[in-house]
DNA sequence: ACAGGCTCCTGCAGGC
DNA sequence: TGCCTGCAGGAGCCTG
Protein backbone atom coordinates (compact mmCIF):
# COMPACT_ATOMS: atom_id res chain seq x y z
CA UNK A 1 0.00 0.00 0.00
CA UNK A 2 1.08 3.42 -1.31
CA UNK A 3 2.43 6.05 1.23
CA UNK A 4 5.13 8.72 1.14
CA UNK A 5 7.96 6.78 1.00
CA UNK A 6 6.32 4.54 -2.36
CA UNK A 7 4.54 7.13 -3.93
CA UNK A 8 8.41 9.58 -3.71
CA UNK A 9 9.55 6.72 -5.43
CA UNK A 10 7.05 5.88 -8.25
CA UNK A 11 7.10 10.00 -9.20
CA UNK A 12 10.65 10.12 -9.20
CA UNK A 13 10.75 6.81 -11.44
CA UNK A 14 7.79 8.46 -13.74
CA UNK A 15 9.40 12.18 -13.74
CA UNK A 16 12.54 10.43 -14.92
CA UNK A 17 11.31 8.59 -17.50
CA UNK A 18 8.61 10.79 -18.95
CA UNK A 19 9.56 13.92 -17.95
CA UNK A 20 9.35 16.43 -21.64
CA UNK A 21 7.19 14.26 -23.25
CA UNK A 22 3.71 15.21 -24.48
CA UNK A 23 0.87 13.84 -23.96
CA UNK A 24 -0.79 12.99 -27.41
CA UNK A 25 -4.39 11.00 -26.58
CA UNK A 26 -5.66 10.37 -23.31
CA UNK A 27 -8.83 7.58 -22.83
CA UNK A 28 -10.01 7.06 -19.77
CA UNK A 29 -12.64 4.02 -18.44
CA UNK A 30 -16.14 4.94 -17.45
CA UNK A 31 -15.37 4.30 -13.69
CA UNK A 32 -17.20 7.69 -11.88
CA UNK A 33 -15.77 6.96 -8.29
CA UNK A 34 -11.94 7.00 -9.74
CA UNK A 35 -12.73 10.34 -10.87
CA UNK A 36 -12.88 13.89 -9.08
CA UNK A 37 -13.68 15.38 -12.01
CA UNK A 38 -15.28 14.00 -15.58
CA UNK A 39 -13.03 11.50 -17.40
CA UNK A 40 -13.69 13.39 -20.25
CA UNK A 41 -13.08 16.58 -19.18
CA UNK A 42 -9.27 14.92 -18.27
CA UNK A 43 -8.74 13.39 -21.48
CA UNK A 44 -9.40 16.84 -23.17
CA UNK A 45 -7.25 18.79 -20.85
CA UNK A 46 -4.70 16.68 -20.70
CA UNK A 47 -4.42 16.07 -24.99
CA UNK A 48 -2.00 18.19 -26.13
CA UNK A 49 -0.01 18.85 -22.99
CA UNK A 50 4.03 18.66 -22.19
CA UNK A 51 4.86 16.81 -18.83
CA UNK A 52 6.72 19.50 -17.73
CA UNK A 53 8.00 17.62 -14.37
CA UNK A 54 5.96 15.10 -11.59
CA UNK A 55 6.22 14.91 -8.23
CA UNK A 56 5.25 14.06 -4.41
CA UNK A 57 3.21 16.30 -2.29
CA UNK A 58 2.00 14.15 0.64
CA UNK A 59 0.69 10.79 -0.68
CA UNK A 60 -0.24 12.50 -4.10
CA UNK A 61 1.49 12.42 -7.35
CA UNK A 62 1.56 15.89 -9.20
CA UNK A 63 1.81 16.02 -13.09
CA UNK A 64 2.95 19.45 -13.78
CA UNK A 65 1.77 20.32 -17.40
CA UNK A 66 2.77 22.93 -20.16
CA UNK A 67 0.18 23.89 -22.97
CA UNK A 68 -0.60 22.80 -26.19
CA UNK A 69 1.91 25.55 -27.53
CA UNK A 70 4.75 25.21 -24.96
CA UNK A 71 7.64 23.06 -25.94
CA UNK A 72 9.66 20.36 -24.37
CA UNK A 73 12.54 21.39 -22.97
CA UNK A 74 11.21 25.24 -22.24
CA UNK A 75 13.30 27.12 -19.86
CA UNK A 76 9.78 27.29 -17.38
CA UNK A 77 10.72 23.57 -16.92
CA UNK A 78 10.73 23.04 -13.12
CA UNK A 79 14.13 21.54 -12.53
CA UNK A 80 14.30 21.07 -9.01
CA UNK A 81 10.81 19.44 -7.59
CA UNK A 82 11.98 19.86 -3.85
CA UNK A 83 11.03 23.87 -4.14
CA UNK A 84 7.51 23.34 -4.98
CA UNK A 85 7.11 26.62 -5.17
CA UNK A 86 3.11 28.09 -4.84
CA UNK A 87 3.85 30.38 -7.41
CA UNK A 88 3.39 27.35 -10.09
CA UNK A 89 4.30 27.99 -13.68
CA UNK A 90 2.32 25.61 -15.46
CA UNK A 91 -0.84 25.90 -17.19
CA UNK A 92 -2.33 22.41 -15.44
CA UNK A 93 -1.65 19.85 -13.28
CA UNK A 94 -2.99 16.13 -13.38
CA UNK A 95 -3.40 14.80 -9.83
CA UNK A 96 -2.94 11.21 -8.91
CA UNK A 97 -3.76 9.20 -5.66
CA UNK A 98 -2.83 5.64 -5.78
CA UNK A 99 -5.19 5.01 -2.85
CA UNK A 100 -4.55 1.40 -1.86
CA UNK A 101 -3.62 -0.35 -4.94
CA UNK A 102 -3.17 2.29 -7.80
CA UNK A 103 0.08 1.90 -10.30
CA UNK A 104 1.62 4.35 -12.66
CA UNK A 105 3.01 2.03 -15.81
CA UNK A 106 5.28 3.61 -18.56
CA UNK A 107 4.86 1.27 -20.94
CA UNK A 108 5.10 0.55 -24.41
CA UNK A 109 2.03 0.68 -26.72
CA UNK A 110 2.10 -2.83 -27.41
CA UNK A 111 2.49 -3.89 -24.21
CA UNK A 112 -1.37 -5.93 -23.08
CA UNK A 113 -3.69 -3.71 -21.11
CA UNK A 114 -4.01 -4.81 -17.63
CA UNK A 115 -7.28 -5.89 -15.98
CA UNK A 116 -8.12 -2.71 -13.95
CA UNK A 117 -6.88 -0.04 -16.11
CA UNK A 118 -8.72 2.75 -16.22
CA UNK A 119 -6.67 5.79 -17.63
CA UNK A 120 -4.24 5.44 -20.60
CA UNK A 121 -1.99 8.70 -22.28
CA UNK A 122 -0.58 8.20 -25.21
CA UNK A 123 3.02 9.96 -25.31
CA UNK A 124 4.81 11.49 -28.26
CA UNK A 125 8.05 9.03 -27.66
CA UNK A 126 5.53 5.98 -28.66
CA UNK A 127 5.20 5.12 -25.14
CA UNK A 128 1.88 4.61 -22.56
CA UNK A 129 1.24 6.17 -19.08
CA UNK A 130 -0.76 3.71 -17.63
CA UNK A 131 -3.22 3.81 -14.33
CA UNK A 132 -4.33 0.34 -12.92
CA UNK A 133 -6.11 -0.16 -9.96
CA UNK A 134 -8.10 -2.97 -8.73
CA UNK A 135 -9.22 -1.90 -5.77
CA UNK A 136 -10.60 1.20 -7.43
CA UNK A 137 -9.59 3.69 -4.15
CA UNK A 138 -6.86 5.66 -6.36
CA UNK A 139 -8.37 8.91 -7.74
CA UNK A 140 -7.35 11.23 -11.05
CA UNK A 141 -7.91 15.01 -10.91
CA UNK A 142 -7.44 17.79 -13.70
CA UNK A 143 -6.79 21.09 -12.86
CA UNK A 144 -6.36 24.15 -15.36
CA UNK A 145 -4.42 26.70 -13.66
CA UNK A 146 -5.67 28.99 -16.59
CA UNK A 147 -8.90 28.79 -16.25
CA UNK A 148 -9.27 29.30 -12.49
CA UNK A 149 -8.43 25.97 -10.17
CA UNK A 150 -6.01 26.82 -7.55
CA UNK A 151 -2.54 24.69 -7.97
CA UNK A 152 -2.77 22.11 -5.94
CA UNK A 153 -1.97 21.52 -2.15
CA UNK A 154 -2.14 19.27 0.01
CA UNK A 155 -3.99 19.10 3.15
CA UNK A 156 -0.94 18.77 6.26
CA UNK A 157 2.20 19.24 6.43
CA UNK A 158 4.81 18.09 4.91
CA UNK A 159 6.70 14.88 8.04
CA UNK A 160 10.23 15.22 5.95
CA UNK A 161 10.85 18.89 6.95
CA UNK A 162 8.38 20.00 9.57
CA UNK A 163 10.20 21.61 12.58
CA UNK A 164 10.08 20.97 15.97
CA UNK A 165 7.47 23.61 17.35
CA UNK A 166 4.89 23.27 14.39
CA UNK A 167 4.97 19.18 15.05
CA UNK A 168 4.16 19.95 18.54
CA UNK A 169 1.16 22.24 17.36
CA UNK A 170 -0.18 19.80 15.28
CA UNK A 171 -1.23 17.44 18.50
CA UNK A 172 -1.79 20.27 21.09
CA UNK A 173 -5.19 19.90 22.90
CA UNK A 174 -5.59 16.56 20.84
CA UNK A 175 -7.82 13.72 22.38
CA UNK A 176 -7.67 11.48 19.73
CA UNK A 177 -4.95 8.40 19.82
CA UNK A 178 -1.71 9.69 18.32
CA UNK A 179 -1.68 6.89 16.14
CA UNK A 180 -5.44 8.31 14.62
CA UNK A 181 -3.41 11.72 14.59
CA UNK A 182 -0.31 10.45 12.57
CA UNK A 183 -3.24 8.77 9.93
CA UNK A 184 -4.89 12.28 9.52
CA UNK A 185 -4.23 13.81 6.19
CA UNK A 186 -5.24 17.02 7.28
CA UNK A 187 -2.84 17.53 9.80
CA UNK A 188 0.73 15.19 8.56
CA UNK A 189 0.49 14.64 5.12
CA UNK A 190 1.64 11.14 3.95
CA UNK A 191 2.16 9.27 6.66
CA UNK A 192 -0.19 5.66 6.37
CA UNK A 193 -0.63 2.58 8.39
CA UNK A 194 2.74 1.14 8.09
CA UNK A 195 4.88 4.16 8.91
CA UNK A 196 2.59 5.02 11.69
CA UNK A 197 2.93 1.72 13.62
CA UNK A 198 7.08 1.88 12.93
CA UNK A 199 7.43 5.58 13.73
CA UNK A 200 5.49 4.99 17.57
CA UNK A 201 7.73 1.67 17.76
CA UNK A 202 10.89 4.11 17.45
CA UNK A 203 10.01 6.44 19.61
CA UNK A 204 8.83 4.04 22.30
CA UNK A 205 5.14 5.29 22.12
CA UNK A 206 1.88 3.27 22.77
CA UNK A 207 -0.27 4.19 19.87
CA UNK A 208 -3.20 4.44 22.23
CA UNK A 209 -2.09 7.69 24.39
CA UNK A 210 -3.84 10.79 23.74
CA UNK A 211 -2.09 13.15 21.10
CA UNK A 212 -2.17 15.93 23.23
CA UNK A 213 -0.73 14.48 26.84
CA UNK A 214 2.56 13.72 24.55
CA UNK A 215 5.14 15.17 26.47
CA UNK A 216 7.69 18.31 24.04
CA UNK A 217 10.47 15.24 24.62
CA UNK A 218 8.36 12.61 23.24
CA UNK A 219 6.91 14.23 20.62
CA UNK A 220 10.32 15.09 19.01
CA UNK A 221 11.38 11.52 19.63
CA UNK A 222 7.96 11.04 17.33
CA UNK A 223 8.96 13.50 15.02
CA UNK A 224 12.56 12.45 14.34
CA UNK A 225 11.26 8.73 14.51
CA UNK A 226 8.94 9.32 11.52
CA UNK A 227 11.57 11.49 9.84
CA UNK A 228 13.64 8.66 9.81
CA UNK A 229 11.84 5.77 8.95
CA UNK A 230 10.32 7.95 6.08
CA UNK A 231 14.28 8.47 4.68
CA UNK A 232 14.71 5.20 5.26
CA UNK A 233 12.37 3.72 3.57
CA UNK A 234 12.69 6.12 0.19
CA UNK A 235 16.43 5.05 0.06
CA UNK A 236 15.21 1.55 -0.04
CA UNK A 237 12.95 2.23 -2.54
CA UNK A 238 14.67 4.27 -4.57
CA UNK A 239 16.87 1.11 -5.09
CA UNK A 240 14.58 0.08 -7.37
CA UNK A 241 13.09 2.92 -8.87
CA UNK A 242 14.17 2.23 -12.11
CA UNK A 243 11.82 -1.26 -12.23
CA UNK A 244 8.87 0.38 -9.60
CA UNK A 245 6.71 1.69 -12.77
CA UNK A 246 7.36 -1.47 -14.58
CA UNK A 247 5.12 -4.38 -14.17
CA UNK A 248 7.20 -6.21 -11.11
CA UNK A 249 8.52 -3.53 -9.33
CA UNK A 250 7.53 -3.75 -6.01
CA UNK A 251 11.04 -5.28 -4.86
CA UNK A 252 12.49 -2.32 -3.37
CA UNK A 253 9.76 -2.06 -0.42
CA UNK A 254 10.42 -6.13 0.37
CA UNK A 255 14.20 -5.03 1.79
CA UNK A 256 12.56 -2.87 4.16
CA UNK A 257 12.25 -4.99 7.83
CA UNK A 258 9.32 -4.04 9.42
CA UNK A 259 9.78 -4.05 13.73
CA UNK A 260 6.13 -4.61 14.33
CA UNK A 261 3.52 -3.58 11.67
CA UNK A 262 2.13 -7.27 10.79
CA UNK A 263 3.84 -8.98 12.96
CA UNK A 264 1.57 -9.74 15.83
CA UNK A 265 2.63 -12.74 18.02
CA UNK A 266 6.15 -12.39 16.89
CA UNK A 267 9.32 -11.36 18.65
CA UNK A 268 10.24 -7.71 19.13
CA UNK A 269 13.56 -7.17 17.47
CA UNK A 270 14.58 -5.08 20.25
CA UNK A 271 13.06 -7.18 23.49
CA UNK A 272 12.20 -10.83 21.98
CA UNK A 273 8.33 -9.65 23.72
CA UNK A 274 5.08 -10.45 21.51
CA UNK A 275 3.83 -7.54 19.70
CA UNK A 276 0.51 -7.40 20.45
CA UNK A 277 -1.88 -5.66 17.41
CA UNK A 278 -5.25 -4.16 18.50
CA UNK A 279 -7.57 -2.02 16.64
CA UNK A 280 -7.16 1.52 16.72
CA UNK A 281 -9.00 4.13 14.12
CA UNK A 282 -10.50 1.44 12.37
CA UNK A 283 -6.98 0.24 11.47
CA UNK A 284 -4.79 -2.65 12.33
CA UNK A 285 -2.52 -1.45 15.37
CA UNK A 286 0.99 -3.03 16.39
CA UNK A 287 2.93 -2.40 19.13
CA UNK A 288 5.44 -3.80 21.27
CA UNK A 289 4.26 -3.92 25.08
CA UNK A 290 7.54 -3.64 26.50
CA UNK A 291 9.35 -0.81 24.48
CA UNK A 292 6.52 1.08 23.73
CA UNK A 293 5.03 3.30 26.70
C1' DA B 1 -13.95 21.95 15.78
C1' DC B 2 -13.40 17.52 16.79
C1' DA B 3 -14.03 12.45 17.13
C1' DG B 4 -15.55 8.12 15.74
C1' DG B 5 -17.86 5.00 12.71
C1' DC B 6 -19.33 3.54 8.19
C1' DT B 7 -18.60 2.87 3.20
C1' DC B 8 -16.42 2.03 -1.02
C1' DC B 9 -13.81 -2.26 -3.75
C1' DT B 10 -11.38 -6.54 -4.94
C1' DG B 11 -7.79 -10.03 -4.06
C1' DC B 12 -6.31 -13.16 -1.15
C1' DA B 13 -5.90 -16.12 3.02
C1' DG B 14 -7.93 -19.29 5.94
C1' DG B 15 -11.28 -22.69 7.24
C1' DC B 16 -14.09 -26.63 6.51
C1' DT C 1 -9.93 -29.59 -4.31
C1' DG C 2 -13.15 -25.97 -4.06
C1' DC C 3 -16.16 -22.95 -2.19
C1' DC C 4 -17.27 -19.42 1.04
C1' DT C 5 -16.41 -15.97 4.42
C1' DG C 6 -13.92 -12.28 6.19
C1' DC C 7 -10.26 -9.18 6.24
C1' DA C 8 -7.14 -5.47 4.50
C1' DG C 9 -7.11 -0.15 4.16
C1' DG C 10 -7.22 5.80 2.40
C1' DA C 11 -10.21 9.09 2.66
C1' DG C 12 -14.74 11.11 2.15
C1' DC C 13 -18.93 11.42 4.36
C1' DC C 14 -22.20 11.34 8.07
C1' DT C 15 -23.49 11.62 12.74
C1' DG C 16 -22.94 12.73 17.71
Amino acid sequence: MPELPEVETVARGVDKRIRGDRIVQAWFASRPQTFKNAPALQAKGLTGCTILGVHRTGKHIVFELGGETRKPGNDRVKRDRRKASPAHESDAQWIVHLGMTGRLLVTGAETPVAAHTHARLDLASGRELRFVDPRRFGRLEFRNLREGSQAFQAPGAEPLTIEAGAFAELFRGRRTPIKAALLNQSLLAGVGNIYADESLFRAGLRPQRQAGRLSAAELERLRLGLREILEQAIRLGGSSVSDYVDADGERGFFQLEHCVYQRTGEPCRRCQKAIRRVELAGRGTHYCPVCQR
